[in-house]
Formats: C-alpha cells, sequence, structure tokens
DNA sequence: ACGGCCCCATGCACGTTCTCATTATCGAAG
DNA sequence: CTTCGATAATGAGAACGTGCATGGGGCCGT
C-alpha cells in the first residue's frame, strides 16, 4: 500500500512515518504544498494523510485538484488542529474519506485506515478468503490454507495482498507497480521483476492447491479470479 | 509493562512510583492534565494509574479521548476520593477497566493490576505455561522448567513475559521497545539490543528444550508460538 | 571496587529481491 | 494447420538487506 504523507510539522511527520513504514505500508513524504503538488500529480496513492495548514497554499486545494481529474483514487484523511470543525466540514464535502483531529494515536490512524479500506473494498472482515480454503489476515500478515501457515515473503504477501483487494479485476503491472513498489508511471522498466514474484507466489501457493486462480492476461497484466 | 501514573498529590504519587518500579514495572509520571494528555498520546502503556482531581482539566475526559476509538490499549485504573461515587460510574461508564477508592495499599493495588492483566488475556491462573514444560509466574517473576529453577535476568523475564501475553501475535521491535523499555517512537535506533536479548534468552531457554517456539518473523519482529 | 547486566559495534550468514539469459506459450496471419 | 513475432514463464546467480553471533565497554547495584 501506497501512502503520501502531507504534514510540514517535521517531529510529527516523522513519527508517523516510522510507524507507517514499519507496518510495512509504502511511504512518501511532503512537507509543503508545492512538493506534495507534484507528488500527488505524479504517483497514485492508496491513502494521502493531509495536514491542512500547509507552508504555501491550502491543502484543500489538493484535495479538490485531486478529486477533479479521478486520475487519484487514494482515500484522503484530514489532519485536523483539534477544534478546526470548519475544516472537517469542508474537507468531507470535498470527498475526504475521514479526517483526524490532533492529537491522534498511532493506533487510531491505524484503526481509521483499515476501516477505510474495509469500506472501500465492501469487506465485512478483515480476512480475505480466496481458492477453496486460503485465508489471509491482512493485520498479522499471515496466510493460511485449512489451518495450516503459509510462509510468504513480504514482497509476495504485498502482491497477493493487492490482487486480492482488487479481485476480479486486471491489473497492470504498471499498477502493481505503483502501489507495491512506488515506480513512476512512466518508467517503462523493462524489468520483469513483477512476473518473477508472481511466479514465485503461485509456486508457494501450488504446494497447497493449483493456484489457477490467479491468472495472466495476455498483454495487460495479473487478474484474480472470483470464486465459484 | 508500561504504566503510566496520573496524580498530582506528590507524596502518593511518589509511593505507587516506588512501589511500581521495584515490582519491575516501567513507570511514567504526570501531575497535570496537561502533562497526561500529551504522554497518553505519545506513548502506548499497559496500564493508566488515573487520579481524577487533576489541575487543568477534568481526568475523565483524558479516558473519553482515549477510549474514543481505541486510541490507547491501556487498562485505565481510577483512582477516587473516598465516596466519590458518581466518579466511579463515570469511570467504569466511560471504559475503565477498575477503580480504586483512596486510601488504598499497595499490595491492593498490585493484585487489582495482576487480575485486570489476567481478565485482560483470558488466564485462568497466575502462571503462564508454554514449549511444553515451561511455565512463568509473573508475580514470582520466576521460570521453571519440569519444577527446575531457570535463572533469568529482568530484561530476559520481561520479554519473555510480554511475547506469552500475546503469545501467537507477532511483535515488532517498535512495540517491544515501547512497552519494555519505554522508547518514543522517533528515536531510530537501528540498535539491534532486542535481537541480543532474544538471543540470549534462546540460548538459556535452548539449555532445557529446543527454543522453536520463539519464532522470528522477517522483516516484522518476533513471535511466540501457540501449543500444539 | 567488583561483578553482573545491558547496550552497542562489528563481521558473518542467510533469505529476499532483482537482473539477465533462455525457453515455453500464445495468438494472429498466411 | 503451420509459421512467426510477441509476450510470459523459468532458472540461475548477483546484489542487497536483515537477523544472528560475539566480545568489549559502561553503568548500575551490592
Amino acid at each position: 500500500m501506497h501512502v503520501l504523507i502531507i504534514e510540514d510539522e517535521k517531529s510529527l511527520h516523522h513519527e508517523v512515518q516510522q510507524f507507517l513504514v514499519q507496518s510495512q505500508y509504502l511511504v512518501d513524504s511532503a512537507y509543503t504544498y508545492a512538493e506534495a503538488s507534484e507528488k500527488i500529480f505524479v504517483n497514485s496513492y492508496d491513502f494521502v494523510l493531509l495536514d491542512l495548514g500547509l507552508p504555501g497554499g491550502d491543502g484543500l486545494d489538493l484535495l479538490r485538484e485531486a478529486r477533479r481529474n479521478d486520475r487519484q483514487e487514494a482515500s484522503f484523511i484530514i489532519l485536523t488542529a483539534r477544534g478546526a470543525i470548519d475544516d472537517r466540514v469542508k474537507g468531507l464535502d470535498l470527498g475526504a474519506d475521514d479526517y483526524l483531529p490532533k492529537p491522534f494515536s498511532l493506533l487510531e490512524l491505524q484503526s481509521r485506515m483499515q476501516a477505510i479500506t474495509r469500506r472501500k473494498f465492501g469487506l465485512k472482515r478483515q480476512e480475505l478468503t480466496f481458492g477453496n480454503g486460503f485465508q489471509l489476515d491482512a493485520t498479522g500478515r499471515t496466510l493460511r490454507y485449512h489451518d495450516q501457515d503459509v510462509a510468504l515473503t513480504k514482497k509476495e504477501f504485498d502482491l497477493l495482498h493487492y490482487l486480492l483487494l482488487h479481485k476480479t479485476r486486471v491489473l497492470t503491472r504498471l499498477q502493481l507497480g505503483e502501489h507495491l513498489w512506488g515506480n513512476v508511471l512512466e518508467d517503462d522498466s523493462d524489468s520483469n521483476y513483477i512476473d518473477v514474484h508472481i511466479k514465485n507466489l503461485r509456486k508457494k501457493l501450488g504446494q497447497f492447491a493449483p493456484a489457477d486462480f490467479l491468472e495472466t492476461v495476455r498483454g495487460i497484466g495479473y487478474r484474480m479470479a472470483g470464486d465459484n
């Protein structure tokens, strides 16, 4: 999951960053309006944490811009100073997904992000199931097949998780690269490392059950089949 | 175990503090509302001892704030003046775990804390068992393997105890650092002292039985496996 | 002052990720 | 049905990152 932190206050920024990195998110940083604007335009994120009191411009403009051309599918969480109710209302009007009054604890941030993810993908529980017996727990970062653990590396897990969230949708290598590796859009790297990870994933899953649910869509990308 | 004492009356505060430090807790202190508020938001605790008659604000607000979308996983124990029944009721309503009418004995405090710990982790007895023959007694701070004592240092014991309480859950170095060393998040110490303690622990336990129940989760942290 | 414990620095070992060369497979066109 | 170009899968190994082992120094309590 690719997250952008927009916050000018250094220590808070750093704290949140550390926490998210530890929690296995892929984190980008912006400290000013200009920086944020560029990154939002160039990259594609799953979450944007947006502080409003930015040097160089009104943070809400960023949200407005991003929502206008829906190239940015990120969920926005607004970080407001305590009591700035106006900003909250305006933010939610503009399509923010949630707001978080400062000061907030990291646990709270985490649970909001999880809640948003669940809402966004219409999940009821934290676990994702697929392929007749596999069960992925995003919080514990574990995968099980009928009660036995399946050991995956970090990248393998992230890849599987992302495919699973967008089940039945075809994901291009570009999209996977952006959200899981933070690659910029245009670098058409002739590398095939995503293919390699797909292969490794199939191999590991294949030890338990035929991994035909992870389909190749020739010329486009990969896709996780829905259950039947 | 990380404890925050919120109490403005100096001598009582000091007395409790001394006692808890002696009992091998990791103790933080707050004497005012503002101080308490900051510490609660920055750190993560296992217990918060909360006096309600605070200078600078109503202590119940702290509890309310903390409980609003699980900001803190800490257990709150409210310290009430004798007879202030209203506060007790309000406190328990807001999700306090217990209350303690002043004056109270330190032994009583200790037994309440132990009771809460047992409740929180669903334990019936005081002892935690694991790895086919090990038995950890939290009160006596002793570890035995089939009736023979295993000598552990303070940090080794605390580490083992904490992992055991959260059995099957992966604990990051960050979490261990916060709860056992009281580290704040931002010091990104690239130190490996937690690894060292893990190693020493494994070595000591390994003298009695294979210590494979203490698993490494690469890139994340450590985890105590459940018994089979 | 002494001993033990805790923290830190270093070097090594191993697992993970990525690159590259090669082989297999697909799909369109003849 | 066959051929051919494009695309994907594979295997091997290089580069990188992370955890583990070890020993020394400093700090604390006795």
